[in-house]
Order: C-alpha cells, then structure tokens, then sequence
DNA sequence: CTTGCTATTAGGCAGTTTCCTAATTAGGAC
DNA sequence: GTCCTAATTAGGAAACTGCCTAATAGCAAG
C-alpha cells in the first residue's frame, strides 16, 4: 500500500498510468513522450511495477509495459472506506 | 494530487486518518498512539493539512483535527477513472 | 560474430523526507 | 504576573528520491 500511493505521488508516473489507458505500450515510447532521460523514465516504470500497478512483457527486442487495474482496485476500497464511513461511526451500515 | 497521494504514502499518516474517521482528534491524542516523538507527529499533521486532508481547530488548550472527506474525494476520482475506463477507450461511455 | 537498436543497471550529486532532542509559543489555572 | 500542560517550531543526522551520464545486457538482422 506504500509503494502504491508513493507511485501515485509522482506527475510523471500519473501520466505513464494515463497513457497506459489506451494499452501497453513500449519502454521507449513512453520514454520519447516525456522531456527527460530514458533511464529516468526506467526508474519510474521500476516504481510503478513495484506498486504492481503495471507489469512488463517482452516483445521481441522491447518492452511492453500494462496496466494493472486490480492494483488501482486496492487503493480505491482503502479511499472508499475512508468516504464511506466518514461521519461518525464506521460500523454504521447506511441503508 | 501530489500532496495528497504523497500524504496518503505513510504508514503512520495513514492510521491517523483512519483514527479520525471516528470523529476528530487532539494532536496529543495522535501523538499518544504512536511510539514517535510528539514533534514528529506534529510533522505528520502538517503533511496531512498541506495535503488538504485534515483541518486544524483550536478546543481551549489542545487543537483538535478533523478528516476533511473532500479532499479524499479528489483521489477517489482519479482512481474511480482509472479503472472505469481501463478497458480500451476512454471516451467509451459504457451504457 | 559483429553491428545496431532497445532497455536496464551503476554511480554520483542535489534536494527532500523522516526522525530525533531542545527551545519556543499559546492557553488555562492559580 | 507565575506555573503547568498542549503543541509547534528550530536545527541536525541518516536515509531516500529524482535526476543525470556512462556502462552494460538482451535481442534481431546481416
């Protein structure tokens, strides 16, 4: 759950996750989208799959990296949670 | 955003929130549920309050701090879009 | 096997985080 | 006013982050 929301904390890893909406997508590709070093953007794609929030998956001579929704899925029930029994009582049932 | 998910990637100031999910709190009352200095849970509050997440309130002598739902909101949202759309296309409008 | 493209790891540096103790501010009781 | 409790700010040490360049590894084509 630390690795995930420290991996959220960061506005170019929100925008690795944001590109990775429409599909895998290649270590270089995402790379070339940003104004920064390739080994910058491993790094990030290395906190990332340490969040479990994607996976790589080899592709010939590259890499493809995907989103993992379920790993997104977990931090939302701990915010939902958080919403959902926000006024007094968590044991409260809310019919 | 990068407040708030950099505030919500600690530990100790993620028990916090989930403390004042009960209702508000005395920064001493925090403080006593930790095995940590006072300052350093003060340290936490203030990550928190930047974060928007807590809000501070004078009670007599003591402060007391509330969860400011709000601002769990605003992650949520970005979540929520996360994994609502996490198919192909995001403008799918899913009938 | 050598060359070229793809991507990661290694090393280093500046800035930030996280914790501590000590000093300080704010309020209430006297 | 002084004294005590509540809480924060100040200052500093150790660890971590985020960025870079240089070196390395993996794969495919020739």
């Amino acid at each position: 759950m630390n690795a995930l929301f420290k991996a959220l904390s960061h506005p170019v890893r929100r925008r690795i996750i944001d590109m990775l909406r429409r599909g895998p997508m290649a270590s270089g590709d995402i790379a070339a989208a940003f104004d920064m070093s390739w080994p910058s953007i491993t790094g990030h794609l290395n906190a990332l799959k340490d969040a479990g929030l994607i996976s790589p998956e080899r592709d010939g001579a590259s890499i493809r990296y995907r989103l993992e929704i379920s790993a997104v899925e977990e931090a939302l029930a701990f915010l939902l949670q958080m919403t959902g029994a926000g006024r007094k009582d968590p044991e409260e049932t809310d019919p």
